[in-house]
DNA sequence: AAAAATAGCAAGCAAGCGCTTGGTATTTTA
DNA sequence: TAAAATACCAAGCGCTTGCTTGCTATTTTT
């Protein structure tokens, strides 16, 4: 009798298609483990935990999960979906290879680092604690992913503007982009645009 | 009756001392530990997982360690310890800096990627596991590791061999290099000493 | 209006968890 | 050589875990 009655805007919750979350009670189950997966972990986090962030009595969830690891999937396929259609957009802009560059480490970072954007950090801190099966269901749309970087980058060493070869270069500039996960903090005095054009600054040769 | 008497060689195992550890069966749990964590990640990892690994009863582990979170303690300790001396050792070498950085490079690479070298691994990965009194106690070894690499960066960037401003620099660096325990297979086709002359190539501007 | 689907609640189970306890055999110290 | 310290084992305790079950209220479809 306290719930509100649930709108419920998303026939047959579709398993993709809701990519911007929240919009049902899966969608708040989900958002919710991001959030405490990357606080404290996916084997630290309990379904408890989970289920409480969201006002649901603990078995609850497994109305809409069939088991903690189909939630963990389910946060990180959100990740890889969002993220691929932010990458891809950039990607089709008409812009010159050393603006894209820029505008693809901005909208990186910002993936991995805006509010309420926990599901690629989940992916990168948790990918190993994802069963088998899970995984080969996501890989498809995580070559997606890199086969844009790889596309950035073999250009821009073509052209001369990053050193090395081009599996250095796109190792090392995803790595480094990574691990800003780790450290990161909105409120550590530098913003996510500042960071973005210094990380670029950094890798690029002759600007 | 199956076990051999124990050498015990180093008294009152001296929680520092035994860097070169695994002399003891302290040593042993802690590398069991390291080696586990790594794997599977410090909260998936049980105690009766590490006791197994070294062929004690699940709770004799807890005669030589009075938490589980003591043992995340010491594989962290025993990973910073051993890394800064071999990172010191580098540091004083009487080399010009390029060189030094490549062996800088290289060092840390091998402290991340070495067989056996599980213990900088997990504390890349699970430090956020570790409750707030043990980071305390490691906070000291970890600002010395650290300040060798600022030195050494900042060195660089006023040289002119690295790009930018040194802070935006050194975040780079090792995150590219952190990364590396993320991704990299011992028997992925490269060797750390590739990687190391590659990724170092990467960072330096006109070598 | 009847039937079916949706979205939960309340209770609890079996397994596994970190850790404790009481005891023992061996080694080291006094 | 007696006492103390070391390094375990065997058993198990209390709690937490992921998940299941039987049921109910509401909404949607027929």
């Amino acid at each position: 009798m306290l719930k509100a009655a649930p709108p419920n805007s998303v026939k047959r919750y579709s398993r993709k298609g809701l990519t911007m979350a929240k919009a049902n009670r899966r969608g708040e189950l989900v958002c919710a483990a991001a959030r405490l997966f990357r606080e404290k972990g996916y084997a630290a986090t309990t379904t408890r935990d989970i289920a409480d962030a969201v006002g649901m009595q603990s078995g609850s969830a497994f109305y809409h999960f069939a088991s903690k690891q189909e939630l963990l999937a389910a946060v990180m396929e959100e990740g890889l979906t969002g993220g691929l259609a932010r990458t891809s957009e950039v990607m089709a802009r008409p812009l010159p290879i050393v603006d894209k560059f820029r505008a693809m480490v901005r909208t990186h970072l910002g993936i991995l680092l805006e509010a309420g954007n926990d599901f690629i950090p989940v992916m990168l801190h948790d990918w190993g604690r994802l069963e088998p099966v899970y995984k080969e269901r996501l890989i498809a749309t995580k070559d997606g992913y890199d086969a844009h970087w790889h596309d950035l980058i073999a250009e821009l060493v073509r052209a001369g503007l990053l050193a090395g070869d081009a599996k250095t270069a796109r190792l090392s500039i995803l790595g480094a982009l990574n691990f800003t996960a780790t450290w990161f903090k909105v409120d550590g005095g530098v913003s996510i645009d500042t960071l973005a054009r210094r990380m670029a600054g950094f890798f690029l040769r002759e600007t």
